[in-house]
DNA sequence: CTCCATTTTGCAACCGGTTGCAAAATGAGA
DNA sequence: TCTCATTTTGCAACCGGTTGCAAAATGGAG
């Protein structure tokens, strides 16, 4: 079906190495041969067989985009990013579902008999064992939206949780609220737990007051919605720092179907800071994240790996800021 | 680096093909062979180059998965669908993002050159043209919620959007507006045009309504809103029929930030049926586009065209119906 | 134990490219 | 026009597998 090297070879009364030359920049070949080839790759419609390529070269432009954050729809924002960011160097991404797989060991075979290049993990609920999984076969990984860590195994890229967690708290705080709460994401999510940690350990400092957490089932719209529903079915804090921006935005669904207002009977904070938050019917209090610089930052780093696989281990860490939006009363 | 296929038969003592033939189903190997081998393989911790193998056995298993819908939300589902129905099949999504680029060729060149087995256009907004490229150049491909044709020249899966477009003119008539609009997406997008032309070709039935259409910029919640915003300042129909879900949830924040009701002022009718649009907050009346269905049955047909390539194109049309909820007024 | 049909194994060529090396071609200087 | 350094080209081996074919091994029947 498709047309190989050697074919062109034939057609243009050379040999099969010539092809390959003009074919691969800063190979030998003079100006009349590149046109020869080129003209006969032209009439056959010839283009190289990049897998076949890879063979010697050991390198396929593979990137393993690996994740499990399939309901959040920030992660489309990710998706966009990343493919986008990848194509423009000439790199593909191999998309990886981990919904149903959790074992990293099958998701490092089966990239590794794909021969990717590199992995990036882009996940904000996965321990950084699984993307030290892949370090340890050997292949470059950067952990895009991971645990921040003092001194990480991996090249992680993403935010402070804990650090984000101790905003909100201050947040709360400094509004004179007497009963706050976390409502977090998936109990077994790193940002969720690293954002309870920080969270508690400001509020820690302020016994006076009442403090109380509950976990949503997913960072989803509908798990911040159902979560809410339940919390006000008991007795609701006065304000909560929810996980992320969908359970925020969920939550304010809840607290909406409830007759109750919002930051009169219950404020919000929320993190991430997507598009939506700035909907004036919404208008949440967030803390941003800055995506877009964590994902172009992600790359880079990946770029740079390929050609310094066994690069020393780093953590980049992007400051996030509180944005004074209406779903928190004002300070006193 | 990565063992190979000659250093396992070395520690195992036999052939090359041996081994290869361990790793192929289907193949002659004696019991006492295959455990010699799967021995000396598990102690080099062995997998196979699935993509050496690709170039004797012409499959990579690899599959294309090309979009430009990333920012419209339901698009996190479907990409989540199709990998996950792709890789339970032992497929690999090789994902390519055409957001700045909507030149088929350059797709069709890039996604030969990886040797894909197959491609899925999952998009509404592309024209047939484009999947038709890849049938061009002699590779399968499925366009997933493309334009219905009664003479496909490629398979589609999806649905009569013209039909849609139908339905909700119907649901408007009946419910006695006399002032009706549709508020598309891009205009350029195929199943805009499509749902535009379905809702004409029902109102002009009814000559005594007046009958008004605009375009948002994108599939998108941003989109609708500023949409609207703009079509409230001016003289609003008085019920929508809006491109998408996600268009109608923009719309209805702009209507709310407007201080106007839903239905009472203003009547919304969507399509697609996202998990929002149940929320009771929002509570849109919308049809059902079949998501779930139409990825399965894309996959489905994207792997019998694996074992037969020149397959007779067929569209697979999947209903909708309208599910009734509390953002068009009752009918009279 | 022999014979013959059947299964298992290894050889060697091939898939579509790349690349080190040496031979051939080029061109500048004398 | 002849030399010699430099560039360009082709040969052949190799990347990591698969597979048709023939030889070797197996095993059941006689």
């Amino acid at each position: 079906m498709a047309v190989t090297l050697k074919e062109v070879a034939e057609r243009a009364g050379v040999s099969r190495s010539a092809v390959s030359r003009t074919f691969t920049d800063g190979a030998s070949v003079s100006d009349k041969m590149r046109r020869k080839v080129e003209k006969a790759a032209r009439e056959l419609g010839y283009s190289p067989n990049a897998l076949a390529s890879s063979l010697t070269t050991g390198r396929t432009k593979l990137i393993g985009l690996v994740s499990n954050n399939f309901h959040n729809p920030i992660f489309l924002e990710v998706f966009d990013l990343f493919t986008r960011g990848l194509q423009d160097r000439g790199l593909r991404p191999l998309l990886v579902n981990l919904t149903d797989e959790t074992d990293p060991e099958a998701s490092v075979r089966m990239l590794r008999q794909y021969s990717v290049d590199g992995v990036v993990v882009a996940s904000s609920t996965l321990p950084p064992g699984f993307a030290k999984a892949f370090r340890d076969a050997g292949v470059p990984v950067v952990h895009s939206f991971g645990r921040y860590s003092s001194a990480p195994q991996v090249h992680v890229v993403g935010i402070d949780n804990v650090e984000c967690g101790r905003m909100a708290a201050q947040a709360l705080v400094a509004r004179g609220y007497t009963h706050v709460a976390f409502m977090g994401g998936p109990e077994g999510a790193t940002s969720t737990q690293d954002r309870h940690a920080g969270f508690m350990s400001e509020m820690i400092r302020h016994p006076d007051i009442q403090t109380t957490h509950s976990f949503a089932e997913a960072y989803s719209f509908e798990a911040g919605r159902k979560e809410m529903l339940r919390l006000i079915e008991a007795t609701p804090a006065q304000a909560y720092f929810c996980g992320d921006d969908v359970l925020s935005i969920g939550a304010l669904s809840a607290i909406e179907d409830s007759n109750l207002c919002v930051p009169e009977d219950i404020g919000i904070i929320g993190l991430n800071d997507m598009e939506m938050a700035r909907w004036e019917n919404i208008d949440l209090t967030t803390i941003h994240q800055p995506i877009r610089q964590i994902v172009t930052s992600s790359i880079e780093l990946m770029v740079a790996m390929l050609d310094e696989p066994d690069r020393y281990p780093e953590a980049r860490i992007f400051p996030c800021s509180v944005v004074e939006r209406g779903t928190l009363r004002p300070a006193p």
